[in-house]
DNA sequence: AGCCGTGATGACACTTGATGTCATCCCAAG
DNA sequence: CTTGGGATGACATCAAGTGTCATCACGGCT
């Protein structure tokens, strides 16, 4: 056996969300954290950035994989519709672990502090939507706003879903998606 | 004269801007800035709610400001065109003071810390905006998208108001309105 | 078997942001 | 002249986050 009880992350991230929702975020302080974990709060910040790393673990890989499922979206599409393909991939990600994905979605929304952070995930997102269809050739602000429009359709989305779980988030953001264009077209 | 020298809240606000310019932001203590104004820390939060703050007085006012311009366009206007006259106020307001805007731009782009701040307060105004038009008698699922919409055009005319400071922030936030309509209109 | 480099963790000190609390002093109302 | 409130100073304290060095297991190499 190692020196130290296997996966150090894990069981960080394990105690940190457990504590997270039990006693709150702001409530909750590094050392506690650690405490449970068996480990020392300078380990903590060797494995998170910061406190608030640990609710966006793998947000990355699924921005990549968005990315992917946009470059792969057939060529003749509009950038519209590639940039949903790549939300749909998002959404059904999410639609998979939603008990896990609502319970993050109360803590973030009753934290300043995280909403800010998510904020910053949605942005990064935005980033990555907008370099994949620059990659196809869709005209720079085309794909810049086009981004940042078919994130604000997620984002509302799933603000939606958290008001009704039952729901599923691939088809709300279809949904929301259609209800954006009916609204700026509206515009005669 | 007073105990105090005058205008305590503006002394501060100046040397930290002063501080952030020349020094950067993450560089800069509060310590640093209540010595240059010649009070204490403490009275820095008392004025500040933390040190991102000072970057964004001013926002909320501004935030007023759109919410009225909303509520006061034509009934029978579509969403859209409302939520799009709330966002030329703000962009005639930032443009009246462009080179204060610009400045505080560079800041807030090399400084996470900062990108964050300035999301949160670009969501706080498509929160009022939401609310503006769900007041005008939006559906609200349109209304939220919408905002979030209208929000995002102008996140990305800002960004390019950026790299383009002679180019006039209310004509660039209605072009890439105009660009985000006809990408979201041509899925046929 | 014994040596050694590498990587992960512990231990410790330190800076800084942020908050609570009480004392102090000006000022204006009465 | 008194009094009460508002703004500030002074002080203590907590928690986040970082730098640094020591420590120890493990795997590869000889």
């Amino acid at each position: 056996m190692g020196r130290w009880e296997p996966d150090t992350r894990g069981r960080l991230e394990r105690a940190a969300i457990e504590l997270y929702l039990e006693q709150g975020f702001a409530q909750t302080t590094v050392a506690q954290i650690t405490r449970h974990a068996g480990l020392t709060t300078r380990t903590f910040f060797r494995h998170f950035l910061d406190k608030r790393d640990v609710l966006f673990v793998g947000m990355d890989e699924l921005t990549e994989r968005v990315a992917k499922a946009i470059a792969a979206a057939p060529a003749a599409w509009p950038a519209i519709k590639a940039a949903a393909s790549g939300m749909n991939i998002a959404a059904a990600a999410l639609q998979l672990r939603r008990d896990e994905a609502q319970d993050r979605r109360k803590l973030i929304n009753t934290t300043p502090e995280l909403r800010e952070r998510e904020l910053m995930a949605f942005a990064a997102v935005a980033k990555t939507v907008d370099g994949a269809l620059s990659e196809r050739g869709t005209d720079e602000r085309v794909a810049r706003v086009t981004a940042e429009a078919v994130l604000a359709a997620f984002r509302v989305a799933f603000e939606y879903w958290g008001e009704h779980p039952d729901r599923e988030l691939p088809q709300l953001v279809d949904e929301t998606l259609d209800e954006l264009k009916r609204a700026l077209g509206s515009d005669a």
